[in-house]
DNA sequence: TGTGTCACG
DNA sequence: ACGTACGTGACACAT
């Protein structure tokens, strides 16, 4: 008979650990809590793993009466009450054991630690090896040669081994001597009193010598005469019904026979359905494999070349890269097929063969891929290209939220609980073991189960894009928009170096003598770069309040612009720090930055995020070209660098006016909004007059003006008073007029909000004007913040969303007239509501023409769109 | 790797 | 009583 190992877990501590190591971010499709059961359920694994326990039991406390609340009444008094984020997750919890089939126990008048001291003495008599896991020590006592105590620290699975050993160790007495520790020197968490000023010290010296309670009373002549000795002599009933408390009941009247504990098989139904409800979608895929016994085999074939026949009934493409940038990734391998065969080649020059170049330039064979304009870019390379796409399923999993942030094919294998395959960091390694695997069939194997998973999930998200009516999304905006974009970035744009250099010349001077003027002005040195040193300057050294000015960050006092302009009133140092900032952030982050960016062709080719932001935007990065600087003049002249690539070629930009006040003004069909725009007012003017009642735009003050502007701007954003307030530097009463007031003279604008937030509680997601989705899971929540952080995104997003579909639909727009006429024009960048082109200085005037005309009429709003434009030798001169 | 800060729309 | 304006990315520092 083979050893029999019972584990018996301390439910409601394990509970309270996760719960507080946890963020509340985990909800389920209710809006309740998770957080707790999901770090329960993780320590659960990991345990369960590590003991292999043959029998299991979770014990939990049953109420706040015990026998011991009877021997004294303020034991665990002044607790304070359980979280109800945290009490509402017990139940959920007992229905994971029991979908797991692990037996819960509880005992009216017995705390967890009795049912688990009762069980495990039973079962080592039994000859059971025994764990105990817990995030309390008092269960130390209950170490013995065949009852191992774990106990959770910080995190879930971090955890700390007791036994008899590790205790005398620790602290030089035995396990059971836990409970004479207790007796005098009391437990803080569990309000047993202890003898006074007997603290751990004290008490183990005692404890050395006398080994328990009793012990040090049969000797306390001995001791010599003392505060400490008086205490004892005083308190010793105290320290008796101490040591009674923190021992924990061993024969407590727990009516389970060991045989009931016997591990047994979940129950896979019941087990399915509670991952599903708390969106436990991790647990759930594990679980998928272990269920559906056949994972779905994967036929490949290493080849040479793609011949005619590979290619007949081929479905889907994928290249598989090595290199964090595409822009000089380097292409491993290709694969074209469908499910039932793929084919995988690292002759890439076979993409080239006629056959290959005949497939993929024909667009009635209809292609599957994951991400076609990462593929249009390295196909352009080769000076090939790609037609026929009919799903990329990177674009439709980003459309659905089923892409996690790496990106990749796998995620959404997850997220979908289809069969599980590798992330690129499983197989290439990350950090300074990013390479290429050693044996290259592995990197063929992982190129066709990435094409075998794109094939996989592609049919599911087709589905789902139809049932929302998303499929035009896909289809008509973002799969053209991908090869667009896939040319703005092969195209890039020329940067200057000579004209960084130059600034960087004049920036560094600069910096240096603030530098000297800084140090000279606090009499030490210190690294201005670094917040903490700033901040310690500020309000240690130079004696600054920071009540006054600033608040505690995690790490010290904030520094930022903000609590600086405060204080320059008192500090002239700050203008100087200030002004320190705004030259280094441009030499660090712009001159040097875009520097390195800049390739061999003496260009920097950005990459667009198509597939990330949460309102449908693109970013941009490596480097971001959508933030280079202009509100100051220091900071534009960077893009004076940015020029066109060819003699005799200007750049042209264009940009909405006002575009997110104008959608707004189209879905909320406000009445006076609309006005403004159709006559053609200043719209922040206009808000002024109606908001504080002025009759002439010649009577708006200019702060009258900045306040409507800040008015307008919190509108889009889901106003609040707070927020508003904070931007203006008044106080929220205030800014709570200006908002009521608003609300009063746009009441199509109030309507619009309070329909949008109650759309969203009720169906859990806001959409754009074109049917882009943005859930929303904490719209129900009952934390305030959370709950109104997602109000205001579900005001915020439509707008902001319906505006990047517009410039979205005009970029495809302008692309196909671009290339029906000709022009000597290339579009380079896109900055939320601007565009960016190089242009011949001949087809200047034609290309305004068009690009005017495709901006303004890409959509037909209630209210008319207006695109205005400039150009240039450089994007500083295009204003 | 996380935090603070700051650049843009 | 709660803690915020919406959406991003990059840099330097400190751990």
């Amino acid at each position: 008979m083979s050893q029999k190992r019972l584990l018996l877990i301390d439910g409601n501590s394990i509970a309270f650990k996760a719960y507080f190591a946890l963020p509340k971010t985990f909800t389920n499709k209710a809006g309740l809590h998770t957080n707790a059961i999901y770090g329960f359920h993780t320590m659960l694994d990991s345990v369960l793993a590590r003991v292999e326990p043959t029998h299991i039991l979770v014990a939990f406390d049953a109420g706040k009466t015990t026998f011991r609340t009877e021997m004294f009444q303020d034991y665990k008094g002044g607790r304070p009450t359980t979280d109800p984020e945290l009490r509402e997750q017990f139940l959920p919890l007992r229905e994971m054991l029991a979908a797991r089939s692990i037996r819960y126990y509880e005992l009216p008048n017995y705390e967890a630690d009795d049912i688990i001291g009762t069980l495990a003495t039973r079962a080592s008599e039994a000859g059971f090896l025994v764990t105990i896991v817990s995030g309390d020590r008092d269960m130390t006592q209950l170490a013995t040669e065949k009852i191992t105590v774990e106990i959770s620290k910080k995190g879930v699975s971090d955890i700390e081994e007791y036994t008899p050993a590790v205790v005398q160790e620790k602290m030089g007495i035995t396990p059971k001597q836990i409970i004479d520790l207790k007796g005098l020197m009391g437990d803080k968490s569990d309000n047993i009193p202890g003898v006074t000023k007997v603290g751990e010290k004290t008490a183990l010296k005692l404890l050395w010598e006398y080994q328990t309670v009793e012990g040090v009373y049969e000797h306390i002549d001995e001791l010599k005469a003392s505060k400490m000795k008086e205490n004892l002599i005083n308190e010793q009933e105290i320290a008796l019904l101490s040591k009674k408390l923190a021992t924990i009941n061993l024969t407590s009247p727990v009516e389970i026979e060991l045989d009931e504990l016997a591990m047994k098989e979940p129950d896979a139904e019941k087990l399915i359905a509670f991952y599903q409800e708390n969106n436990f979608n991790e647990f759930l895929s594990r679980m998928g494999s272990a269920v559906e016994e056949e994972v779905q085999e994967i036929s490949y074939e290493v080849v040479e070349n793609f011949s005619a026949e590979h290619l007949a009934n081929a479905e889907v493409f994928h290249l598989e890269t090595f290199g964090e940038n595409y822009h000089e990734a380097e292409v491993l391998a290709a694969v074209v097929g469908n499910k039932e065969k793929l084919f995988v080649t690292s002759n890439l020059d076979t993409l080239s063969s006629s056959e290959a170049k005949k497939w993929l330039d024909d667009r009635t064979k209809e292609k599957i891929v994951f991400d076609v304009k990462a593929i249009s870019v390295f196909l352009s390379k080769m000076d090939l290209s790609i037609k026929g796409v009919k799903h990329d399923v990177l674009l439709s999993a980003y459309l659905l939220d089923k892409l996690d942030k790496t990106q990749e094919i796998a995620g959404v294998a997850k997220k979908l609980h289809t069969s599980p395959i590798k992330f690129n960091e499983d197989v290439y390694g990350k950090g300074a073991k990013y390479a290429v695997p050693m044996f290259f069939e592995e990197v063929e194997s992982f190129a066709a189960q990435k094409a075998f998973a794109t094939l996989n999930v592609s049919e599911r998200l087709h589905e789902e894009l139809e049932e929302k009516e998303m499929l035009h999304l896909l289809l008509e905006m973002e799969m053209p928009l991908a090869i667009v974009l896939s040319e703005m970035e092969e195209k890039g744009i020329a940067v200057k170096p000579e004209v960084l250099d130059e600034l960087s010349v004049d920036l560094m001077s600069r910096i240096e003598e603030l530098k000297t003027k800084i140090y000279a002005q606090a009499g030490v040195e210190l690294n201005l770069n670094s917040p903490k040193q700033l901040g310690e300057l500020l309000f240690e050294t130079l004696g600054f309040d920071y009540k006054l000015y600033s608040k505690k960050t995690k790490t010290g006092y904030s520094t930022n612009a903000e609590v600086l302009e405060k204080m320059s009133v008192v500090a002239p140092i700050v203008d100087d720090i200030l002004t320190y900032r705004e030259l280094q952030k441009l030499q660090s982050t712009y001159i040097e930055g875009l520097k390195k960016s800049r390739r061999a062709d003496g260009k920097i080719h950005t990459r667009y995020q198509q597939a990330l932001t949460q309102t449908g935007r693109l970013s941009s990065v490596d480097p971001n070209l959508q933030n280079i600087p202009i509100r100051t003049e220091d900071g534009r002249k960077i893009r004076q660098a940015f020029v066109a690539s060819k003699e005799d070629w200007v750049i042209y930009s264009s940009d909405y006016s006002q575009i997110e006040l104008r959608v707004l003004a189209h879905i909320s069909q406000d009445e006076h909004l609309k006005s403004a725009f159709m006559e053609g007012q200043d719209i922040h003017t206009s808000t002024a007059m109606r908001v504080f009642g002025i009759s002439s735009p010649d009577e708006v003050t200019p702060l009258d003006r900045r306040n409507a502007k800040a008015v307008n701007f919190g509108v889009v954003y889901g106003i609040s008073e707070w927020g508003l307030a904070k931007n203006l530097g008044i106080e929220p009463y205030k800014a709570k007029d200006f908002i009521d007031k608003y609300f009063e003279k746009y009441p199509g604008i109030k309507q619009y909000m309070e329909e949008v937030v109650r759309e969203a509680k009720e169906v859990g997601y806001v959409e754009t004007m074109f049917h882009r989705r943005r859930n929303l899971p904490e719209i129900n929540e009952r934390n305030f913040a959370r709950r109104s952080f997602a109000e205001r995104t579900a005001i915020n997003s439509p707008i902001q969303g319906s505006a990047a579909d517009i410039l979205k639909i005009a970029m495809n727009n302008l692309h196909t007239r671009l290339a029906k006429e000709n022009l000597q024009a290339n579009l380079l960048l896109q900055v939320h509501d601007e565009l960016i082109f190089e242009v011949a200085k001949s087809d200047v005037e034609a290309l305004d023409k068009i690009v005017r005309s495709e901006m303004e009429d890409a959509v037909k709003l209630s209210v008319p769109l207006v695109a205005d434009s400039a150009w240039g030798e450089s994007w500083y001169d295009a204003k």
